[in-house]
Order: C-alpha cells, then sequence, then structure tokens
DNA sequence: CTTATAAATGTATTTTTATTACATACTGTG
DNA sequence: CACAGTATGTAATAAAAATACATTTATAAG
C-alpha cells in the first residue's frame, strides 16, 4: 500500500508555521478537501483568494512535487480515512463523532498488520498447523475469547482442536504434550507469567508452540514461531481492542492457508458440519450464528 | 468516504469488452497502476503504443469524465486495497497473495459496517446500557465468543456483568429477569430459535432486550432495539468471520460511549483491576493479556 | 469478392491547466 | 527610513488534456 501521507492532518495542525496567504490556500482546501482532489489551481487559487504561483508555492512546502501531485495525496490521505485517524476520542465526543473514530482505528490497525505481516513466516505456520495431530489455542482475559473464536475456526479440519482459558488446565494439556501436539498461545503483552511457563513445559515435552504475540516479548522467545503483532495500541483510558481484530484476522489467514492446502480432502467434513446446525435454525440458515 | 469506485477490478474483468486499443490502454494500466496515477495521458499512450485520444476515450468509457478524473479514481481504488477486495481467495492462491486478500475483506467489512451505522440509535443503546442494573451477553457458537468478549470490555463499568453461551442458562436467566435487566444478544444470523425465543421470554419478563444482528431477522424484531449489520459475507466455503470483527468493534463503540457518559465517576474502578492484573506480569505490565 | 457502412483509431489543433521567470509589495531590523 | 529578505502577484511559457476531424480497419450485404 502507498505510504500514507496524511496531508490533511498537516493542513489542520496549527503548529504549521504558514504565511498570510499559504494560510488562505490551507482555509480554503479545509473547506472542501473533497472538491479541492477535483480543481483546477485556477479554481482553487480564486477560491482561496490568491495568485496561482501562490497556491503552487503552497503544494511544494507540503512535500508534493507540484499541483497535481498534491491533489493525489490529497485524495489519498482523504481516502485512508485520515480525517480521523490521528484523533483520539475526546471527553466530549457523541455518537455520531466517536464512531467513526473507533471504526477507523481498528481499520488503521487492520492495515498496519497486514502490511507487516511476513508470508514466510504465515507459510511455516500452515506447514506446522498441516503436520499436527492435535491442536491447542491458549488465551487468558482478553485474548481467551480469541483462542475460543479460533477454536470454532479450525472445527471444520478434521484435527482434533480445543481452546482453553483455564491457566491450570493450559498448564496440565502443555505438560502432557507429545510430539505431534501444537500449541497456539495468544497474548497481547506476551508477558503473561503463566502463558510463557505453559509455552516452556509443552516445549520441554516435545509439543510445538506458536505464539501470536508482542515483538520480542518473553513469550516470542519461548515459541518455536512467533508472529508479532505491534499495533499501536489505544489509550490507557480505553481497553485494547484493535490486537484483537488483528489476532482474528490472522487466525482467519492461518485458517484459510490450511483450507487450501488441504484442497479438496476436507469438504464432505464441512457439509456434515453444516448440515448438524440446520434444525437449530428458523429456516433460510446461514453458516453463522 | 468516497463511494469505493473500483476501477482496478473493471479493467482486470476478462467479461470487459475492450476494443483492441483499449484492451493495450488497460495492459498498460494493469502493468503499473501505481505509476499510471502519476503519468500524463501523453506518457501512458506511449507505453501502451496507442494515440492520446484513445487513452482519453477509454477513461470516458470507464465512467471517468477524463484522464485526470481518471487518475483520480485509480489512487482511490488503489488505495482502498481494491486490489484485492473483489477477488475472492482462490484454489491457487498462496500466503503472500491471500494474506492480503483477507485483510482487506475485514478492513471493507469494517469500511461498510462504519458508514452504515446510526449515531442515534447508537445513542439509545448507549441510554439503556447505562440506565441498566445488570447487563447479560447471549450469544451461541460463533457468536459466543463476541459475548465472552464483551463482558471483559464492560467489566470495567460498575454494572454487573456476565456472559452466556449455554443455551439452557440464557433461557432461564432470561425467563428470571425483572425491569433493570438487559439482555445483549449476538447472532450474525437472527435466525437462531433459541436466541429468539430467550429475546422473547426476558421481554414477557420486562426485560430489556437488544439485539446485534441480521436486518429483518426474526431476532431483530423480537428485540427493544436492533444494530443490525449487513456485512455482505464471504462464500460459502470460508466461514463468516468478517461479521465478527464488526460486532466486536460496535461492542467498542457501545463500551466507548458508555464511558464517555459516565465521565470521571468510574476511574478508580479501573485503576483497581490494572493494579490486580499487575502481579501475573512479567514486569512493564500492559493492559491486555 | 466487392462495396457500403459503421466502428475504431490516429493526426492536428485548440483549449485548459500548471509552471516558471520576473517584478512588485510587504516586513522587520539596523 | 533605508535596506535586506521574504512574500506575493503578474505575465509569459510550457505542459497536458480535450476536441474536431481525417483516416484506417472491420463488418455485413449484395
Amino acid at each position: 500500500m502507498t505510504t500514507p501521507q496524511n496531508l490533511l492532518s498537516n493542513l489542520a495542525k496549527p503548529a504549521q508555521a504558514f504565511s498570510k496567504a499559504e494560510q488562505k490556500v490551507a482555509d480554503a482546501i479545509l473547506a472542501n478537501p473533497e472538491l479541492t482532489t477535483r480543481s483546477s489551481i485556477a479554481r482553487l487559487a480564486q477560491a482561496a483568494a490568491v495568485s496561482e504561483p501562490t497556491v503552487n508555492r503552497f503544494c511544494k512546502r507540503l512535500g508534493a512535487t507540484g499541483f497535481p501531485d498534491f491533489k493525489l495525496k490529497l485524495a489519498l490521505s482523504l481516502a485512508s480515512g485520515a480525517r480521523f485517524i490521528n484523533s483520539a476520542v475526546a471527553e466530549d465526543d457523541t455518537a455520531p463523532t466517536f464512531t467513526p473514530k473507533i471504526f477507523n482505528a481498528s481499520i488503521h490497525a487492520l492495515e498496519k498488520t497486514r502490511d507487516s505481516i511476513d508470508p514466510k513466516l504465515i507459510h511455516h505456520v500452515i506447514d506446522e498447523v498441516v503436520a499436527s495431530k492435535r491442536i491447542y489455542f491458549f488465551g487468558q482475559g482478553n485474548s481467551g475469547p480469541v483462542a475460543q473464536d479460533a477454536e470454532f475456526k479450525f472445527f471444520r479440519f478434521n484435527t482434533p482442536v480445543s481452546a482453553h482459558q483455564d491457566p491450570l488446565m493450559q498448564r496440565m494439556l502443555a505438560a502432557a504434550s507429545k510430539p505431534g501436539d501444537l500449541f497456539i498461545i495468544i497474548s497481547y503483552t506476551g508477558r503473561t507469567i503463566g502463558l510463557v511457563e505453559t509455552a516452556r513445559l509443552a516445549r520441554d515435552s516435545l509439543g510445538t508452540v506458536i505464539s501470536i504475540t508482542a515483538p520480542a516479548s518473553p513469550l516470542a522467545r519461548a515459541s518455536d514461531l512467533a508472529i508479532t503483532l505491534d499495533v499501536g495500541e489505544d489509550t490507557d483510558e480505553y481497553l485494547p481492542m484493535t490486537s484483537r481484530l488483528a489476532q482474528l484476522t490472522l487466525l482467519d489467514v492461518i485458517a484459510t492457508g490450511v483450507t487450501l492446502r488441504q484442497g479438496q480432502a476436507h469438504r464432505p467434513h464441512l457439509a456434515r458440519i453444516k448440515a448438524s446446525l440446520a434444525s437449530t435454525r428458523f429456516n433460510s440458515a446461514e453458516q453463522d450464528t
């Protein structure tokens, strides 16, 4: 993806030392950025009540090579929802204002994750999943539901799978592991003592450990493979959730990869699962709940 | 946000009846779309080995008003990751190709949800949450983990909250409800018989029911308030997951709204929760797990 | 296999748009 | 208040895009 230039927030920044005429240009653009992306330099110059070269200089000052390039960058930063990204939710926000902010933060986190994932690593993880005889998903606290979700996702494969949130259960299963057992451990911080110890136990007993966690964390070091997610997290106030979306999507990527690897083999199995759900629905059944 | 034009996928579509020269233009653009957004019409014409008016006509045929407008739209569809959106994961995809596809599908789902949410409805939902004395999150199957996640999220408020996935438990709690009890029921299809009955039971007993579900579904009709999500779902093959991301983010929006409404009041409570987690971490504690 | 006709493409021109060079008007400082 | 130095505008030039129109190419009827 193109580097987000985020022109727009630069424009609005009061710290920017614009000259009088340039400020007029900035104001005119801010008044209707959408329109600006489709305007000619003459039109914008008129709207700002300045001369055309002033507009041109303004564009160059902001890092564009000229007016057309500026319009392009502006359009790009408009498209990426930059309008809200940098602005955290504030005390005086109301539903119409904070709703897009939160969605945009989530979108931004997914974009960031998408651009930072190493496909080779994913490939290796899929290898491990396909090779495994038994899969355990472990998570505690907020990551517990993620593990559970993964269980549903991986249930369609023929490999036995289960999710566990209870630390004692996790520890027992890890200690009893044997080759062919795959432990996928999810932890945003990678610092939860219980999970790190569990990972070590599992490897000591010859199980394989894959973690989805923070870069350079104790858990990452204690794993055979670590998919590290560095989603710049929300403030102290608002509990982390964007990381969970990234984790969930990542697990979906892995599940999809496994599906593709298995090809046609697993499909009858899938059909059986669907059929078993039909009777729990008011007609026109779909696959989810 | 701007309507995604998705020019790019139109370009690649083989169904498009392009003439010989126009096909050359399409190929030239597809060869390097990024570059095209910064090219002049002359440069592109040369790259495609056609005349300039041909390029211009090509642009108009694709719905642009001219070449500059075409470049703008192309840049926009490039930025929105349109490269992959319409292209479902295919049998011959490998990790480097399907990974961005899945992330983009998720991003797209969130964008769609963001643009379809009615802030007034969110406002009402927040009213109900703030007014409630007890909150229950119900979900079955894939939505179970979402309910559980919500429990974590809402735990920081002083209102007692719990999540339940067991149908019998759900039914019992619903039947025993009283005014002040708020049931938030999550179901992608809105057709799970057990959940719809549970909703009715809860309302019969004077509890309040809010659902996060499909538009015009039995569950939506059985609820006091229904937040409907219509995330065009994945194919039959790949189980629905984008809907869950939308649900999760939506719950985050609601939780944020409640936080803002409560203002400073709940903060000591939050601090206490954080302190209680500190000892489970390897130094430098963060808030998630 | 012509030939008429329409569609497609290209050439040359005009119009629009952007940039540059340069002149003028400000701003602040000694 | 004069003199840098910067900021802005004017006018000319260059670049880009769109148009009008000519030519070619394909298509179908005879």
